[in-house]
This record gives C-alpha cells, structure tokens and sequence, in this order.
RNA sequence: AGUCGCGUAGCUCAGUGGUAGAGCACCUCCUUGACAUGGAGGUGGUCGGUGGUUCGAUCCCACUCGCGACUACCA
C-alpha cells in the first residue's frame, strides 16, 4: 500500500466495478427497501444541497443493502418545465432569436436536444460522488410510461371531479406569459408609496379618499368598499361615486372585509387585479374590468391616452394627471410586499384567465389524517407542524402552464371552445360520441412540473400498470429532502399516493438541513459562494475557480466583488479532499439543524481521518505479514492453530461492539452525525491510538519479552478482524476507501467476497461486551495517562525511559501492573517499576493518583520543582472547587432526602474521592516546596 | 399577524434534570520503524437575560432581549 491516501484513482475505478457488476440493483430477496431520489433537474449540476442528500440517501441504502434488505436506490431526473425553457429560451437570444421564432415542434426538438447534450452532468456527478442508485432503472419525468402516467392521473381525477376548468384570478407572470401556482410566488417587501386619491360624488357634493398602493389599477374600480359599522361612512353606502379619469359612475358598497382603522377606511375595489377585491367582487356582483394585456400594458378598457402603456408607466401618468386635477390628496412612503415570480423575478400581476385547477380540499383531508395517524412520520418531528399548518389553509392548485416544455394537458375542444378530457384524442371521441368532421384541438398549455412530481414515487415502479415493483417497492421507505419543497413535493406526493395507491407514499420523511457557506449565507451564484462539491473533490486552482464563479453571472456586474471574496476566501484555491472525506464531513453534519453551515477545514479534517485510517490498513496489513492484494484464503487456515487472545485483543472488540451497536441506533434515527462521530472516535481514539499502540509490545517485541505464538496469532487475528470488520461499518459513509482496504483486509480475516458493499453489516452480537476487559484496560489508560501527564507537564523527552514508583498498590494494582508491565513500558515510556512496601520511605518525586493508587515519578535529575509545585497547585485548586460543590450538596439535607439514592451515593464517593486528593496533593504540595526552599 | 427554529469555548456545532463536550484554531514538547494529512500534553465556557418549578436547571415553564426561516396579509 502506498504510504500516502491518494483518493482520486482508485474512487473512479472501484465506482466502475461496481456498477459494471450490476451490484446497485435489488438483490432479490430480503425486506423492501426503497428510496427514490428527488430528481434533480435533468439539465441542471448537482449543488452541495445535493450532493449532502445524497450522501445521506446513499448511506441509507448502502447500509440497508448490507444488512440484507432488498433495496432500491430509484434514481431519475426531472424535466422542470419553467427552469428547462427558460434556458434553452436563453440560448435562443444569444443567437438572436426567440422562441416563437420558432415553431413548437422545432423548439421542443431544441430542448430536447439540450437535455440529451446536458443531461450525463448529474448522472457523472452522482458517479463521481458514490451514489449507489441502480441506473438500470433510470427514469425521466418525460418518458412515455412516466408521461402515460400523468394523463392517466389527470384524466381519472378530472372524472371525479377533482380537476377543472375555470376563469379566475391567478398568478400571473407577464414576462414568462404563464400562469403561476400559489408556491411560486415569492413575496418581497420592497418601499413603495400610498396614495390618497379623491373620488368626487357624482352629485358633485364632496368626496372620498380612498388609498392604494397601485394607482394604475384604478381604471379598473368597480366600487369603494366601507365597513358597514364605520359611523363615518355608514350613511354614504349606496351613493355614487364618478370615477377620476374614466366618468364611470361606481357604487360605495359596504363589506366587512374593509379595516376601518387603515387609510381612509375607504378602499377601491379592483375585482379583476387584486385578490381580495375579486372576492368582494363576487359577493357584490361587481363588473370585473381587466385593463391589462398579457404583458400588463393597458388594454383597450381604459381611456385611450393610456392604452399600450405598460403598467408602471401608466402609475406615473395616471398620478401625475390625478396630481394636476389636484385628486391626489397625499402621498406616504410605504412598505408593501411585492409578489414575483420565484424563476422570472417579474413582479406578478393577479390577471383573470381560463387555467385548469386541482380541486385540493378532498385530497388533503386523507393526507393530513395519515400524517396524524402515524403512518407517515416526519422526522425531525416538527416538521408535522409545518405540513399542516399548510394542508389545512391548502388553496386550489393551478396546474396549467402557458409553456411549451412539459407534459402537454390531455384536453381537447370543439370548436366552440368546450373542452373534453381523455387519454388521447380518439377515446375523446369515442366517449363523447364526436364525429370525424368534429374539429377537435388539443389544449396548448402544458402541467405545472411538480404534478408529474407528485407521481413519482409509483410512476417510477410503472404504475398504471400493476407491476411486481410497485407491489414491492411502493410504499417507499424513507424520503431524505429539504424543508423547501415540503409543499412543492412531499404534501403532493402524500396527497397523490393515497389517492391512486390508496397508502401513502412513504413511511418517514426525513428532513435535512439547509447547506448555508461558511457565513451562514444560501450559496447562489449571484452571491458567488457556490462551490461545486466535485471541487472539494478534486480540488481547483483559484483562477479556474474564479472563472466558474463569474461567468454566466444573471448580474455581470458582481462579478468583481465575487472575485475578491473568492481571492479572500480561497487564497489557494481549493485542495483535493476525496469523496469520502466530503461525505463524512456531510454526515457529521447531518444534526437535526435545519441551518448547516459548511466549513472547508472540517472536510481537511476528515480527509485526515482517511488517511489514519489508511495508515492504520498499512501498519495492520504489515503487522500480519500481508502476502498483498489478491492472496489466497488459505491464511486463514492458519486460524485454526492456538490462538490466545490479549486483554487489549478483548477489549477491542468489546469496543467495537458497542460502537457498531451506537451506529445502529444512529442510523435507525436518521442520526448520521451520531453515526459519524461513533466511528471516527473509536477508529481514531480506541483502535489506532490505544489499540494499535497495545499490539505493538506484543508483536514487536524480541528475546525474552517476546509473546507467545499463540498470544501473536490471536493479536494478529483480532487486529485483520477488526480493521476488516471496521471497513463493513465505515462503508455506507465512505465507500471508497473502505473498499480499497477491504479487498486486502479480508484475505487476511479469512473472508471471501467480491466485494465490501454486499457484506454483512457488522452486528453487536458478533462483538459481545466484555465488561471484564474494559475494566482493566481502563486502568491501563489512567494508568498510562498519569504519566504522560506529568512527562508532557514537566517536559521530559518522550525518548527518556523513566523509572516509576507505585504507592498503596492494591493487590489489584499489582497485579495488572506486572501483568501488563510491557504495556506501560511501551505506551508510557516506562524504565523500573517498583512496587513500595507500605512504611516504605519514597524519593522525592512527581505524583499522580488512580483511585487509591499513588504513581511516583521520581524527579531526580527529570523534574523542575517549581514546575512541579505550579503543576500540583492547578490541580490542587480544581480538587478544592469540586470537593467544596460535592459538599454544598450533600450538607443539604433536602438533597440527601429528595434525591435518588444512586445520585446520592455517587456524590459521597466524589466527595471521599476529593478529598483524597486534596489531602494527598496538599502533602505532596508541600513536600515539593521543602524542595524550593531548602 | 401566525407557525417554527436558533442563541453553549476564539470559530462551527453536538448535548444532558445531577462531573459542561467535539472538530477547527491556539500554546508547549516530539520527526520513536502505520500515519507530521502525525504523536504526547495543555489553555480556553457565570451554556443570551430575568423570574419560576425542583433537593438540584445549560436542560422544563413564563417573560424578555437578539437573530433567522416559513406562511398569510397590510387597500
């Protein structure tokens, strides 16, 4: 093995064999596991928010699939509509064009020849990052059976009555001339004005002043609305108003939505440009007068020295003639929340179109009882709340687009304009009994993306049809997402899946946290902070980096400020960490956080953890005699020969049980950072530090000292046992490296297989705790401990062999002292020990406690005296403040009453604990400072 | 306005009704044959504030200050 970890060529080539083996695909046997992937846009890059969900998913699957689980890593891409076209509209104004340049069938050809050109970029990051999704079961939101099944949704609700067709107010986005869902509506507070017009009476008798922040939508007004108990108003219901600038005569009408104590307490109401006034429309059966066209220019129901303005033009003339008819009564500045579009960034006009709708309430109802019954389950928990927060106020969904990318609706109408629904234009007329000669004309617009999102959890396994995988695999297991398409996508999927399923679509979904930089900040390109997670992988230069970060920039102005932030921020550039130093660093930060800011050193940390981990491979493989990659088994004869095992050997895989068992809680919690810091504490802390270290007296030592053979196979066993048992439990983290040690770890360990990722996951019960062993290498450790403690205080070189003096040694103590005395030699840099005979008078020396037991280090010629008395004072205060807590407690006699008993007790043996060292430092204390002053 | 969340070491974050933790950073020492992407030792926190419940609160409750996200709405 090569001294240093060198990540980068053996992922590529283990990622191949595994796919090329077929071994993502369900085994075929077990319990179903399944998750589908969030299919990510099929012309998009995956984003750290990716790359981190999928880590997660990836090690679900890769964990379930070792425990013997059939499990399925469904992957696929989506089309994403809105996203995908505007794209590709882009391209087209680069070469000067527009999209209606051409004709539908020419541009849809052009998307589609974008998607195939763009659409390996995620499936080879997915590779590069480890994903262990079976691609043979690739899917596409567009693919025929994907889109058989969209038609086959809609159609079967429209026939229930849950889809329909109606002209009301929506979202409208008048650059992207679509139409808009609730969702995609992103509310911006921005500063704006409001205005205090004078509306005459029409008997000329005075006026009202209404206010607004839209002056433009004026032309519009259908009436005023006053609360029907303002005493200031009451008495002008039913009177006319003549409209400035129109002469239309409109009616004060009384309605309770009207707060009496904003503005005037008078309000114009707009019924075909505001959400609210349409409302209020209805209930008076007001005219709505649309005065804009698709693009919000003023239309031909305005007088005509305003029509063809666009809106925001028309506020400024409108306001300026108010003005000069002195009807502009006053002007405040105003806060008002402004709603876009969450693609275009257009401000949004509310515009009364035809669109077709989700009717939601009887869907959400069984969506939200399967939430409340627990079967389904968010974890964290409190994310329930959210969801229903959301699916009891849910509004219908608008599912048609005015796009040309995405399933087309499966609508067709007569000419009058009336609209049948079936799967294709045939059943139309077979159902509806339409002639031949009945011109019929399919719908233009096409489904909002996530309608065919909200399938995929079965359209994915085939469904209409009836197929063995969606018998199997539906309902999924686990969804891993983020809390930003909870509404999007989850509430979709759950009212979808019971719907056509009848169960819901998964079991948990578990929420991630949201990928923040470094500052807490949401990466996005216009803030230049991206970072590709490949990047991390394989690192960048700075310039290349900066390049990336400030081309094809929505503002090309940042770009500068994005370069010196990338200079500050990545002096270097980036380094090559490896995959699986990204994906641990991922999960140690999966806590149930929903903010996660990602920090650069922390993947440096863990690419360092590989390479311990590594080292540790060299040194075990070395240690065992490895004959090298690709040996034979027949070592493993060898393990049928007397072996021994060492209290160190015991011990470890005593350790290794428990960890392996807090992994298991871990990832059954959806845990990952638990799981992460289980495995890096005892691969690092127990395993190389201490464990690697005990071997060492054992294989290492020659002449008399020298162990037995049976003692050395059985250290040589438990050391290829557990390096190859630890890369089992390592693998759903860090697949690669762990595949790599594994192909040379296993020979040794007697184990045979093609590969780690279809071994078993390493169980508790192979690993059962020796309490017995833990005992004793604890003692071991403090023992080991105390004198480095005082090497490292006092500054003796770690190659000065020392002599060590116990003091009331148990029989105990002695016992393990002489029985481990190459342990202490080794690990703690041990010279003599000696054994004191009670009465027995000591050197002067430096001191450490362990229980009852004293341990002398002898300061003749080693030890300064004031370094030692400055030593001992630290000490001597922390065991004064404990002591002084343990007994403010137990004087308190409600404590000694009231508390459990266990809690009781083990505060009397701190207390008696500290006082022996209070009593014991104190004297040592003082003996030390004889030595200064004498 | 409603819902949810956050405030713990210099930084980023875990955590528990009974002894406050990790990584990074920092200080000292060390190139000993797995690893300097390393080893050994160490410094560092009145757990945002106030009050309550409790024998005991960083943890539970109330209030409060600061920050944030989401949802709805402000004519």
């Amino acid at each position: 093995m090569d001294k240093v970890y060198a990540p980068h060529e053996l992922e590529r080539r283990i990622y191949e064999r595994w796919e090329s083996h077929g071994w993502f695909a369900p085994r075929g046997e077990g319990a179903p596991y399944c998750i589908v992937i969030p299919p990510p846009n099929v012309t998009g890059t995956l984003h750290m928010g990716h790359a981190f969900q999928h880590t997660l998913m990836d090690a679900l699957t890769r964990y379930h699939r070792m425990r013997g689980d059939d499990t399925l890593w469904q992957p696929g891409t989506d089309h994403a509509g809105i996203a995908t076209q505007m794209v590709v509209e882009r391209q087209l104004n680069a070469e000067g064009r527009k999209r209606t340049d051409l004709t539908r069938e020419a541009f849809l050809e052009r998307v589609w020849k974008w998607k195939e050109q763009s659409g390996g970029t995620i499936a080879s990051q997915m590779r590069r990052l480890g994903d262990s999704v079976d691609w043979s079961r690739d899917r596409f939101t567009m693919d025929p059976q994907l889109s058989r099944a969209v038609v086959e949704a809609f159609v079967r609700l429209h026939e229930e009555g849950l889809i329909y067709r109606g002209k009301r107010l929506v979202n409208w986005d008048p650059v992207l001339l679509t139409a808009l869902s609730d969702l995609e509506v992103q509310s911006t507070e921005e500063e704006g004005h409001l205005w205090h017009l004078s509306y005459p009476f029409e008997n000329g008798s005075g006026h009202v002043i209404v206010a607004t922040t839209r002056p433009e939508t004026m032309l519009g007004d259908s009436a005023v609305a006053v609360n029907p108990d303002d005493e200031r108003y009451r008495h002008l219901i039913g009177k006319s108003l003549r409209l400035p600038l129109t002469g239309r005569l409109i009616p004060i009408i009384a309605d309770t939505y009207v707060d009496p104590a904003f503005g005037s307490g008078c309000v114009k109401i707009t019924p075909a440009h505001d959400f609210n006034d349409y409302e209020i429309g209805l209930r008076h059966g007001l005219a709505q007068i649309n005065i804009f066209t698709p693009r919000a220019a003023l239309n031909e129901n305005v007088p005509e020295r305003f029509r063809g303005l666009d809106r925001f033009e028309a506020r400024k003339r409108i306001v300026a003639e108010l003005t000069d008819a002195g009807l502009v009564a006053r002007v405040d500045k105003h806060k008002l929340t402004v709603p876009r579009g969450d693609r275009s960034g257009a401000v949004l006009e509310p515009y009364l179109t035809d669109q077709w709708y989700v009717k939601i309430a009887p869907l959400a109802e069984p969506a939200i009882a399967a939430v409340e019954q627990g079967r389904t389950r968010f974890v964290p928990e409190n994310w329930t709340k959210t969801y229903f927060e959301w699916m009891r106020n849910i509004k219908d969904w608008c599912v048609s687009r005015q796009l040309w990318w995405g399933h087309r609706i499966p609508a067709w109408y007569d000419e009058q304009g009336k609209p049948y629904v079936g799967r294709d234009e045939s059943e139309v007329r077979s159902r509806h009994g339409l002639a031949g000669n009945v011109t019929l004309r399919q719908d233009e617009d096409v489904l909002d993306t996530w309608f065919s999102s909200a399938l995929w959890p079965f359209s994915t396994q085939g469904w209409p049809g009836k197929t063995p995988d969606l018998a199997k695999f539906y309902p999924t297991s686990v969804l891993v997402t983020g809390f930003d398409i909870i509404f999007f996508w989850v509430a979709r999927m759950m009212m979808m899946g019971l719907k056509f399923m009848g169960e819901v679509p998964f079991r948990d979904v578990y929420i991630t946290g949201l990928i923040l930089d470094e500052n807490g900040d949401k990466m996005s390109k216009s803030k230049g902070n991206v970072i590709d997670p490949l990047d991390i992988v394989d690192g960048i230069e700075l310039e290349p980096l900066i390049a990336k970060r400030t081309s094809g920039m929505m503002q090309p102005q940042l770009a500068s400020k994005v370069e010196k932030a990338t200079r500050k921020q990545f002096p270097e550039g980036i380094a090559p960490h490896g995959t699986d130093a990204l994906r641990f660093t991922f999960a140690a930060l999966a806590s149930p956080s929903r903010e996660l800011r990602f920090d650069l050193s922390r993947v440096a940390g863990y690419r360092n953890f590989c390479n311990k981990l590594w080292n540790a491979a060299r040194f075990v493989a070395m240690s065992a005699g490895d004959p090298g990659p690709g040996a034979s088994v027949e070592r493993s004869a060898a393990a049928s020969q007397p072996a021994e095992l060492s209290v160190a050997d015991r011990w470890i895989r005593s350790r290794f049980g428990r960890m392996v068992g807090t992994v298991e809680t871990a990832f059954r919690d959806y845990r990952f950072d638990y799981a992460a810091t289980a495995l890096y504490e005892f691969t690092w802390y127990e395993f190389c530090d201490w464990y690697l270290e005990l071997t060492k007296p054992v294989l290492q030592a020659s002449g008399p000292e020298s162990a037995s053979e049976a003692a050395k196979r059985g250290t040589r066993l438990t050391l290829v046992g557990i390096l190859e048992a630890l890369q089992r439990a390592l693998h759903p983290l860090m697949p690669f490296i762990t595949e790599e040690i594994w192909q040379r770890a296993a020979p040794l360990a007697g184990r045979a297989g093609p590969t780690v990722m279809l071994e078993r996951y390493p169980s508790p019960a192979d690993f059962p705790t020796d309490e017995q062993a833990e005992r004793e290498v604890a003692w071991l450790q403090a023992f080991i401990l105390a004198v480095r403690q005082i090497r490292g205080e006092m500054n003796i070189a770690p190659s000065k062999r020392i002599p060590v003096l116990l003091k009331g040694a148990s029989v105990r103590d002695e016992d393990y002292a002489n029985r481990h005395r190459s342990y202490l030699e080794r690990l703690a840099g041990i010279d003599t020990l000696t054994v004191l005979d009670p009465g027995t008078q000591a050197p002067q020396s430096a001191t450490a406690l362990i229980g009852e037991l004293t341990v002398l280090v002898p300061m003749a010629g080693l030890i300064d005296a004031a370094a030692e008395a400055e030593r001992l004072g630290k000490l001597l205060v922390k065991a004064q403040q404990e002591l002084a807590k343990t007994r403010v407690k137990l004087s308190n006699e409600n404590f000694v009453r009231n508390a459990p008993a266990a809690v009781v007790t083990t505060e009397r043996e701190r207390e008696a604990d500290f006082e022996r060292q209070v009593t014991s430092i104190t004297a040592q204390l003082e003996r030390v400072r004889g030595m200064l002053n004498a």
